[in-house]
DNA sequence: AGCACGCCGACT
DNA sequence: GTCGGCGTGCTC
């Protein structure tokens, strides 16, 4: 048997592949290569060398090329890639074709990591002498003329510079240089002063560090959370060790950026997916040299190499957006805290609202919980008002207590922000003749109303109709929207408040990129305003003059089927009143509901996050749900159902009995039509994951061999946090 | 996932 | 008589 390179290669393939060494050179572990494979080409990551070949050597291929002489991954990374693939059922390529930008995975030699420059060839001065350019190009040659910029300060003066500047490099009148990272410290800004709390949490962190710990960072929005990051990545940086601050989503990352850059006076490298695929790379290999002191990055930065890791941060802990939901999917938080135990640094979670698998973590001792009560500047936390909607007359779906309250706020000259979890005018359209409502054909769920752009949206599959005139089934008139969205409670809002600015706050509003911030931006410190919007509003973005937060209709989350809709509730409430008064002024939360006597949100408002987790976890015990059983979720979906219930039956079939687990199912998904496609699952729970580990894998195996399998698309999914 | 091969309907 | 539909099988 000949001496074979194991290599993982990008395909969602249960398998690693093979292949005899190449002609020329020594391939180490960890180091990328080119290998033919089926008709064309590919590259892989070299995951063991002097492997004994698993196929016949007539099968063997040769490797075509080594692409790096020293491993581009170092050996923690692999392992932790490794395990990752092994935890979430990934195939062995999955995980690096995730932790690996695109543009490492081609056959190139590895992009310069300098920074990028341009500057204006002698070409580019006359033509900029002569004025003969117009438009962006002629403003980029007048920015270029003193000095060459880099691409990051173009951006600043030009958002947009780089059309123009394909223009005028394939004109030969500017041309691109690389300059190495700048090392010189920027200007730093003096560290506030810490409350005793944010001291006390800062201590304890410091003193792990070098060695692996958890921490969850339980502190209210406002109790000033970041400041304890900023202490922390301090000192990380301050023994020469490199800090990763992991974000939910890129709205988040500008402002952190800025406060960091501001704060620490050093560059903060930033990884995500908005990023431009150079971009990424740059930030990744940055990373991996070292130079890259500060990483900050969404779900997939927890990739990223760190040869001198000395923290990792996860921010916003409990944000499902750290789950990757398709393909491989894998939990960035989680993945988080293996890698810290890996590079032996202290991993600390943090969020005003932390997850119930945070919090039993913590109660099980393999967290230590570091609390922040106080809002610093002793603020008082928001008082919470309920309205009962019932047997109220609602203007809009707004009671007259609550539009008093936002009368109040403006009067004062202050801004209040008007939550519903809902976009677009009404979730559905009614006929008053004959009880026809709009229906997606696809989804068998009601079109929303979206009034503005008079049509009628399914959420779920983006099936769209112009909004018809009259009904459709008995030709009346009478169509009738039912229910209130974010679009109509702007409309209701202008009506009632025609002198305050109203500003809606939601996907349709900010599609463009950094239109949320410029949004943001026109709203005056000192001038009073109506926000109105949704999640988007939840998370990030101080807004000193906000002193009321009006929640409309949270009611549908009490109903929900998944077990998680009491905690996403929670979450979402305690996250969106804080929003109310972060700076001097007191801050009111008003939440209009038509169950004000539910226990949750009794529990909620009169003692507060922490005591419906309490609550909460104490009911997923006494069920034995997650945190306290773990789940695998097998997923199928098919354009007929048939084939759906047929491959689920089979898969339930090839199950081997065991009381390790509990299945339930096969069942219908949630929504069980989606998109024109029938959904089903099959849900295994059991007390211990790690029993079940091997029984996964072979089954997974079993799926992929059934005959049924080929006429579904089908998912298995390790530890789902929702069950959609 | 790609990408071939392979065997049955509506077209120049 | 062909172009092309997507079912089936393979990739070291």
């Amino acid at each position: 048997m000949p001496a074979v390179l194991r290599v993982a290669l990008p395909v969602p393939l249960p398998t690693l592949f093979d292949y005899l060494p190449p002609a020329a050179g020594e391939a180490c572990v960890g180091s990328r290569v080119l290998v033919p494979f089926g008709r064309g080409r590919m590259v892989g990551v070299v995951v063991a060398i002097d492997a004994e070949a698993a196929v016949g050597s007539s099968r063997l291929k040769q490797v075509l090329r080594l692409l790096d002489d020293v491993a581009l991954l170092d050996a923690e990374l692999m392992h932790t890639l490794a395990w990752a693939a092994d935890y979430w059922l990934g195939g062995p390529g999955e995980a690096y074709a995730n932790a690996l930008p695109l543009t490492l995975r081609e056959a190139k030699p590895l992009p310069p990591i300098g920074d990028e420059y341009w500057s204006l060839t002698q070409a580019g001065h006359s033509a900029h002498d002569a004025g003969t350019r117009r438009g962006g190009s002629k403003v980029l040659l007048a920015l270029l003329v003193d000095r060459a910029l880099s691409a990051q300060e173009l951006t600043e003066r030009l958002p947009g510079w780089r059309e123009a500047g394909r223009r005028l490099a394939s004109a030969g009148l500017i041309e691109r240089s690389e300059r190495p990272p700048l090392d010189r410290p920027l200007p730093a800004s003096l560290a506030p002063r810490l409350s005793d709390e944010q001291q006390q949490a800062v201590a304890a962190v410091g003193a792990s560090l070098g060695q692996y710990q958890p921490f969850l960072l339980d502190g209210v929005t406002g109790s000033g959370k970041t400041e304890v990051y900023l202490a922390l990545i301090e000192q990380v940086l301050a023994q020469g060790k490199q800090a990763l601050l992991l974000v939910p989503e890129i709205g988040l990352a500008p402002q952190t950026v800025r406060r960091l850059r501001e704060r620490l006076g050093v560059i903060v490298e930033v990884l995500h997916s908005n990023l431009s695929e150079g971009d990424r790379a740059r930030a990744w290999l940055r990373a991996r040299a070292g130079s890259a002191r500060v990483i900050l990055g969404t779900r997939s930065a927890v990739f990223t190499p760190l040869p001198q890791a000395g923290l990792i941060i996860v921010d916003e802990e409990h944000d499902s957006a750290y789950k990757q939901q398709e393909g491989f999917r894998y939990h960035a938080r989680d993945l988080a805290v293996v890698r810290a135990r890996r590079l032996g640094v202290p991993v600390l979670l943090g969020s005003g609202t932390p997850s119930l698998e945070s919090l039993a973590n913590a109660e099980a001792g393999r967290y230590r919980t570091l609390h922040l009560r106080a809002r610093p500047g002793a603020i008082r936390p928001p008082q919470v008002q309920i309205i009962d909607m019932r047997a109220q007359r609602l203007e809009h779906g707004m009671s007259p207590a609550l539009l008093a309250a936002v009368a109040d706020t403006v009067a004062r000259g202050e801004q209040a922000l008007v939550f519903r979890n809902r976009r677009g005018y009404a979730p559905v359209l009614l006929c008053h003749a004959c009880g026809w409502h709009a229906g997606c054909p696809r989804c068998d769920r009601p079109l929303t109303l979206h009034a503005g752009r008079r049509q009628l949206i399914c959420h779920h599959c983006d099936y769209r109709q112009r909004l018809p005139a009259a009904c459709p089934s008995c030709g009346a008139g009478d169509l009738k929207p039912q229910g209130q969205g974010t679009e109509r409670l702007e409309e209701a809002l202008i009506a009632q408040f025609p002198q305050v600015p109203v500003l809606r706050v939601d996907r349709e509003t900010t599609r463009r990129r950094d239109a949320f911030e410029q949004l943001l931006a026109t709203l005056h410190d000192d001038q009073p305003a109506i926000l109105v919007g949704t999640q988007m509003l939840a998370k990030g973005h101080d807004l000193p003059n906000l002193t009321l937060v009006a929640i409309v209709g949270v009611d549908e989350g009490l109903h929900s089927v998944d077990f998680r809709a009491g905690e996403r509730l929670a979450q979402l409430v305690v996250q969106v009143a804080g929003r109310a008064g972060r700076a001097r002024k007191p801050g009111r939360v008003v939440l209009q509901t038509h169950q004000p006597e539910h226990p949750l949100l009794r529990c909620l408002l009169a003692q507060g996050y922490a005591a419906a987790a309490r609550e909460l976890l104490a009911e997923r015990r006494l069920i034995q749900l997650p945190p306290y059983s773990h789940q695998i979720l097998l997923r199928a979906d098919a354009p007929q159902r048939e084939q759906v219930d047929a491959f689920l039956a089979a898969a339930n079939t090839a199950l081997p009995r065991s009381d390790q687990f509990q299945i339930a199912g096969p069942m219908p998904a949630p929504m069980p039509l989606r998109a024109g496609r029938h959904r089903g699952q099959l849900l295994l729970e059991a007390t211990s994951r790690s029993t079940l580990h091997g029984m996964l894998r072979s089954w997974q195996l079993a799926l992929a061999a059934l005959p049924s399998a080929r006429r579904v698309r089908w998912s298995l999914d390790v530890d789902p946090i929702d069950l959609y």
